[in-house]
Order: structure tokens, then C-alpha cells, then sequence
DNA sequence: ACCAGCGTTAACCCGGCATTAACCGGCGGT
DNA sequence: ACCGCCGGTTAATGCCGGGTTAACGCTGGT
């Protein structure tokens, strides 16, 4: 069963996706402007978000930008009208996963729904690896209950190691998601990484950093020979 | 760098997607027809399909069909006109990963692009000769179990002895396949091929290497007599 | 204005790896 | 039978790049 918000002005339309969804095992919840969108998302969690662009108060783009600020990764089908282009850009760097342009049909925003939900259905607030837990909402880390430093920069390269352990990640590719484009001095990754090892170690995580050359690094159990 | 296969019969508009992803750094292939296009998918790797649906010879929905039953899982975009929305649900059925209706900003394209290669991109392939089993993705290789280390260049060459096994592969091919056009003096070929055969016969690896003039370099169970 | 934390930079160490060079040995041609 | 070509073997060299450490400068808080 999935669990929808549906934020969308015209009353009809409305009415009528959610009459549609239901029959398809999936249960909706109805904001009509974008303040009540931020509330409702705030005090509950949903498996996807269908968020029409126009709206009064606050539009969809805001709406998709706010949640996104408070570290709300819920995913998010955008709904707009055929004119608005470069709002569809704006709303997918601003975090959306997928848009539909009005007028569509019930059978392809169904379609998109459910592939959200199942695509995002293992995805957590929280990353473990191990015993070690990583809280995305609250920006801390912990192993067994004891909670590592880390600084900012850190946490970003641990979590993208965390993401894709066991699998090692590219060394660019890391640069990338943790500094953007603009990346600093390469020895920046270094020091980062061995601060990072450190913090590991000292606390007794059973996890070290590897890299291959041509490969890249990865987060993975300590192995005993 | 994104690699990328368009299936388009509209050449006008498949030079315009080709310039276009161009100049975001993705190369792409062209079949303009359904079978060339299966062809092109046999014979290489993409990160992400573009297909259209109305193609001809095969259409689009058949080469998707076809695609993935003959295992290959390249995520595919499907291009429709916006009347064949039950094609369209064929489409996901199938395997579609997503699709875009005609005519679309190629903005959006490149997005969607963009999205799914990042998303499929932890694809581990492998290959396999005798219970030596290679990882492409994490580049490592291993026999019952135990990894045997390889350096880069060695872990190229045995990848292609390994593809091309039992088959022989001529000197030249090989060294311009794991070199590329700039090859260095032919002493580093045989350094390598030395240390590649110590790994193979010090993990008790039934293979070895066999050098025959004229003919190349092949990769075989051993013989005993 | 001082202090602490953090990101960045610079300098140095060190190991792995590609390449080169030198030598060995078989096989075919003369 | 000799010689040379070519692959196999081994050791040595140099470089590239990650690991490590210390110091500098910025920023935000007190």
C-alpha cells in the first residue's frame, strides 16, 4: 500500500486523481496550497509526492525546495503545464524526481507513482554499514550507540562512501558529489580521508577505507587474515 | 562521460539530439532502425538507450522485448507521440526504465539521461573461464574464493584474454586493446604476460597462458598428458 | 579582539607499478 | 653446427600518486 500526498488547487482534478488512486490500493492525502504542503509533510511520511507547480501561497517549486532544505527526501512527481518549461528545469535541479505534463493520462501517473515507491522504497533517513549508522536528518553518526565527530565535509564523504560500500566509488565521482564541480586541491581529498580513517579507528569501527588504484575508494569491513 | 545508444528514424531530428548531447559531454551511437539497433546493443555497452517506438523493421517496443530477453538490463528511455499512451504502458511493462513524449526539450532529455546513468551506474558485470570469475565493477579477480592481486595493465590483458578465451587473441590486438594506439616497447607486454602467469599458477588457477606464433595469445585449461 | 574549529595548502615519505635493460633458451634457417 | 630472432625471465630504475603531518587563514562565536 502506498501512501501519497497529493498537492493540487483545482478541486475536481483532485478529486478525481484520488478517486482514481484508490482504486489502485493507494491512499492519499490532499493539500490544496503549498503552506499546508510543507505541514503536511512535516508530520507525516509519505512514499511519494505529486505536487502541481501552480498553486497559491507558495508554489510547487518552492514547496519542492523547502522540503528538500529540511532534509526531506521524499520523492516528488512534479505537475506541470505544457508552457512551463523552465519551471520543469528548475524543479528537477531543485530536487524533483520525475515530472507529468497536464493534461495526462491516470494510467501513466500511476505508472510513475509506483515506480517512485518501489524505487525509493529501501531508502531510509537513516545509511548503516555495520553497526555504524549514519542519521541523514540529524547529521550525526554513530557506532554502538556512541556518536563519531565529524565535520561537514566528512559527513559528506562518509556518507557517499556509506551509500555505495561495499562497492567502491570513483575517485572523481566522489570529488564531484561532495564539492560540486568546483573541487579544491586534490590533496584536500587526502587529508579529508585520512581524518576520516582516524575518526573510524579511534572509534573501533570495524570498517576501513581501501582504495585501487583505477577503481577507487571503499568502505568495508575490516579483514582478518 | 555517458555513453549512449539513440534509436531514431527521423535523421533530422536524431543529428539535432546527437549535437545537442554532444556538447553535454555524452557520445553517442545512431541506429535508425530496430534491428540495427539490437545489433548495436549485442555489440557494445551503453550506460543508457534512447528509443523511439515508431521505428522501422522493428519498432521500439519489440527491441525493448527483445533487449531484455536476451539479459540486457541498459536502463531505456522510450520515445512516444502523445496518442500511444497503451504503447506507452507496454513500454514500462517491458522494461522501460522511463520515457519522454514528442516533442520534448532536449533539456529534459539530457536530464533523464543524466538520472538514470547515474542510477544504474553500480552495474557489476562479470565474466567467468574456468572458476576464475572476474568483477568488472570492482575490478577484482578471484578463484574459489580467494582474490589474486592485479595490477591495472595486468587486470586489462587478462580481461581480454578472458573475453576473448578459449579463442586465441593476435599480439597486436591485444596490446592495441589494452594500450590503446600508443603502445610502449614490446618488453612491458612480456613483463606483464610474466607476472600475469606467476599470479594464475601461484593460486593454483587451472588455466595458462599459451603463446602460439602467427596465431597469439590464448587463455586454456591446462593440459595434463 | 581572541579563540576554536574547519578547510585548504604545502612538503615529505613511501609503496606500487610500468617500463627498460640485460640475459637465457629454444627453434628455424642457412 | 652455427647464428639470430623472438619469447620468457629476472632485476633495476624512475615516476606517479596516495598517506601523513604540520602550518596557515578564514569564519563564527564569545
Amino acid at each position: 500500500m502506498i501512501k501519497l500526498l497529493l498537492v493540487e488547487d483545482d478541486l475536481d482534478l483532485a478529486g478525481n486523481v484520488m478517486d482514481y488512486l484508490e482504486l489502485e490500493d493507494i491512499v492519499c492525502d490532499h493539500a490544496s496550497n503549498g503552506v499546508a504542503a510543507l505541514q503536511f509533510l512535516e508530520e507525516n511520511r509519505y512514499q511519494v509526492v505529486v505536487l502541481d507547480i501552480n498553486l497559491p501561497r507558495l508554489d510547487g517549486l518552492q514547496v519542492c525546495a523547502q522540503a528538500r532544505e529540511q532534509g526531506n527526501d521524499t520523492p516528488i512527481i512534479m505537475l506541470t503545464a505544457r508552457d512551463q518549461l523552465q519551471d520543469k528545469i528548475t524543479g528537477f535541479e531543485q530536487g524533483a524526481d520525475d515530472y507529468l505534463v497536464k493534461p495526462f493520462a491516470m494510467e501513466e501517473l500511476v505508472m510513475r507513482v509506483k515506480a517512485l515507491a518501489k524505487r525509493r522504497s529501501a531508502q531510509n533517513k537513516q545509511l548503516a554499514v555495520s553497526g555504524l549508522v549514519m542519521d541523514l536528518s540529524g547529521k550525526s553518526v554513530s557506532y554502538n550507540g556512541a556518536f563519531l565527530h565529524c565535520s561537514p565535509t566528512g559527513f559528506k564523504l562518509l556518507e557517499q562512501l556509506m551509500r555505495a560500500s561495499p562497492n567502491p566509488i570513483d575517485r572523481d565521482e566522489l570529488v564531484e558529489l561532495v564539492w560540486g564541480e568546483e573541487s579544491p586541491d586534490s590533496n584536500s581529498l587526502k587529508v579529508h580521508m585520512h581524518k576520516l580513517r582516524k575518526a573510524l579507528s579511534s572509534a573501533s569501527v570495524p570498517l576501513e577505507i581501501n582504495f585501487k588504484t583505477q577503481v577507487g575508494f571503499s568502505l568495508s569491513p575490516v579483514q582478518e587474515s
